[in-house]
DNA sequence: TAAATTAATATCGGTTTTCGATAACGAAAA
DNA sequence: TTTTCGTTATCGAAAACCGATATTAATTTA
C-alpha cells in the first residue's frame, strides 16, 4: 500500500487515537508523532499540527503550555466532551472493523 | 457527533468499507450509498462518485456500464490488486482498532 | 553577553479532497 | 418527440493535506 493511499484510509484513524492517547495521558506534536513511527506510520507536522488545533478548536483537547529542559512543549489534555466523543467513535470504529471480517 | 466530525474521522472507514463491498459483490454509487444511510451515514454524491473514481484510476476497482431496467449502472469490480489492499488494510484497521480498546 | 544549538510549534503556498448543488445522461414510457 | 426517472458527472468554493521553511524560547557555548 502506497503511502497516499495509507493515509487516505487512516488519517481519520490517527485522529481517533490522538484523542485515545490525550485520554490516557496528556500528549505533545513531537511524542505522538514518534510514537507514530515507531507504529510505521509517517505523518506530516504540516498535517498534524493543524488536526491539533482543530480539535482544540472544537472543544475536544485543551492545550498547555509546559517547559521541559528549556524547550516549550504544547501538552494536550482530553476534555469532557472530547471523552464522550472518544467513546462514540471507539464503538463506531469497533463496528465498521467488525463487519469487515465478516462473511 | 456533528456530521463533520463524523466524515473526519470514518471517511476513511468508508473508503476500505467500499474496497470490501465490491470484494463481495459488484457494487454501484446508489446502492452503496442507500446502505451507508441505512447505517445511519451519509456521504455525498460530490464526494462518493470521486472517491470511486479515484478507486478506478488507482488500479483497485474496474468499473462496467450495466443498463437495469432502462438505467444505466455504473457497477465496479474489485481487481486483484484491490484485493490485495483490502487484506492489507483490513488488518492495519483492525490492530488500531483493537489498540482503542486496551486498558 | 552574544551567538549557536536544540527541541519544539507554527505557518506558507501549492495541491488535493470534500461536498452540496446542479447538470447531464440514456433508456423507457407517455 | 417530450417527459420521466434512476443514475452518474461535474462545478466552484471551502477545507484539508503536506513538505518545506520559519519561528520560538530557553540553554549551552564561545
Amino acid at each position: 500500500m502506497d503511502n497516499q493511499t495509507f493515509r487516505d484510509f487512516f488519517l481519520g484513524f490517527i485522529k481517533i487515537h490522538i484523542l485515545y492517547h490525550a485520554a490516557k495521558e496528556p500528549i505533545y506534536g513531537q511524542e505522538f508523532a514518534n510514537e507514530l513511527n515507531r507504529h510505521g506510520y509517517k505523518i506530516s507536522f504540516g498535517t498534524l499540527y493543524p488536526i491539533f488545533h482543530r480539535l482544540e478548536q472544537k472543544g475536544l483537547l485543551i492545550a498547555e503550555n509546559k517547559n521541559v529542559k528549556g524547550k516549550v512543549r504544547k501538552y494536550y489534555f482530553i476534555t469532557e466532551k472530547g471523552n464522550e466523543i472518544l467513546t462514540e467513535a471507539r464503538l463506531k470504529a469497533k463496528d465498521l472493523v467488525d463487519e469487515l471480517f465478516e462473511n
